[in-house]
DNA sequence: TATGAATGAGTATTCATTCAT
DNA sequence: GATGAATGAATACTCATTCAT
């Protein structure tokens, strides 16, 4: 990838992170990376080919987050990594995340097999632990933990401590 | 207020909601309202005026839902009335509260206190419940049913039944 | 005349005058006039009607700024009456001067006509001095007058005080 | 400067002459000038802009006007070419200077002092030729030939000659 | 790969004007 | 006589996109 075609993504994925991807023209992303606008569509093709080249990376960024979780075989580490989960996430990837959570609201993009993987993961745990209604626990779960996230981008990484410490005492961690 | 600017109104928060507030233009709402496009200017001076007309009933409506568990003074009562909240929310009111949910990623309409009431009313019920971290608690509750209201939003009310019946188990209401 | 209507032709003036016919909407007027835009419809039938009502007037101011001169039977006196004619001119009439000036690069206003009575005059007093070219004297005094009219609307009265002197001197008078 | 920017400009003089700034539009320019109204505002930014590209030659032209006058050493040569000047003007350029005295009127355009370098050098040679009060002399005759520019501008060429021979015969040359 | 001139459809907004009351 | 709701056409300007170089 050339530097230019990654200087538009990095750009784009700011400015939509912070503005939206339709309060944001493709001249200004071209402005502020600090090139032609016409490169734009040469690369991607057309403004929506650069919002999926940005979004291709959520299945990856995702994975990653998940991995360690997912080859954990104790129960109570499964479901205690996956409390601090929101926790590992680099203050230099909430613009992208931010993007991920806005574009949720659009149906194009909303897609809730993407935490499949770590959804199961839970169950299975919920399951060894013998909690009565394993699949209903780990969606519960999952959505908490979607909300200290949602927490995290919009009130900031400390405000959602508190909850993960309340969190990891009420599942008995 | 005359018929054409209610209309104006009520379909400007349809498509508002389903599309997002910059992939709608006046043109669209004027003619899916049936009205000139020139009236939304004389109504509402510009197309933001329309939106904050749309939000300023958020107050109101957040307030029809606080209010019994406000008044109520049994302090499990309260709990149990907020985490059946979401629940009282019709479905004509979707697109209204979808709205809500898109804009709070805006920071402009980013406001947390809207729901400072309900969360003082659940610190004063997990204080007198004798929980240890009462603010915690309330905080944590407000941030769980946020999530639920999302889930309902986004995957149906339907899907977020189980997790009523599991909240409701787990403060043992 | 209803006073409704003065204010009109009154706000109509100093805007015209001030920001051009173009540059004026009827929006504006009726709202600094304090009446309701429909009002100037129903007086003056449209905007062109509106300013027609207030360059009706020229005829009339023209015939009182040329008065005393027509009247008079010395064409010593008349042509220094002609050179003192602009100061005679009120500051509470320039708005109205100002626009009659800025309307004369429109062709549809453009009336050379209009001062025929005057040159007219000047003409005969003139011959009666003995001046070679008596028309073309007219004239071009005419024209420059016109000038200081130019000068004292767009650079103030006092700047131009020095030319009626010299004028008067040059003219032997 | 590409081909369709300078028939931008050439459109733009022409209509904005004859019609007025405010009664031009940007959509009328682009299809007289045979291209697209987005490329105006490419070019030029705003409606302002093409206005103000076009202003700016005034500085340039004025100059051209002046330079044969400024570089004289004899002072009736001086005050002779200067009333031959608005006869120099090629009727090419009349659009130009048409609008260069409508948009005196308004204020952002009004620049007493473009003109200074010529009322300098009649001083000069007013003084030079002994005359009483040459500041005086110098800057009627410059709004004195100011009047006779706009009257070749509104009523033809012609109708200013005889101006021309009877003020070079007042003026002795 | 990269630019920059150019476009045409679309955008929010303003305009003069109409009309029922 | 006067208002204020309403309109449709026009306005300045922006947009995503194309294309020759």
């Amino acid at each position: 990838m050339t530097d230019k075609k990654e200087r538009l993504i990095a750009t784009a994925l700011m400015l939509f992170a912070n503005d939206g991807y339709n309060a944001v023209s493709t001249s200004r992303i071209a402005k502020q990376a600090g090139v032609s606008e016409g490169l734009i569509f040469r690369h991607f093709e057309n403004k929506k080919g650069l919002l999926n080249a940005i979004m291709q990376e959520a299945e990856t960024r995702l994975a990653v987050l998940f991995e360690t979780i997912i080859q954990e075989t104790d129960p109570r580490e499964v479901i205690r990594k996956t409390i601090n989960m929101p926790f590992n996430v680099p203050e230099s990837e909430y613009d992208f995340w931010r993007l991920q959570y806005k574009l949720k609201w659009e149906k194009e993009y909303f897609n809730p097999d993407k935490t499949k993987p770590l959804v199961d993961k839970l169950i299975e745990a919920f399951q060894q632990l013998g909690y009565e209604q394993p699949e209903v626990e780990a969606k519960l779960l999952e959505q908490t933990l979607d909300s200290l996230g949602i927490g995290a981008l919009q009130k900031g990484k400390e405000s959602q401590i508190p909850f993960q410490a309340l969190l990891l005492k009420k599942y008995e961690l």
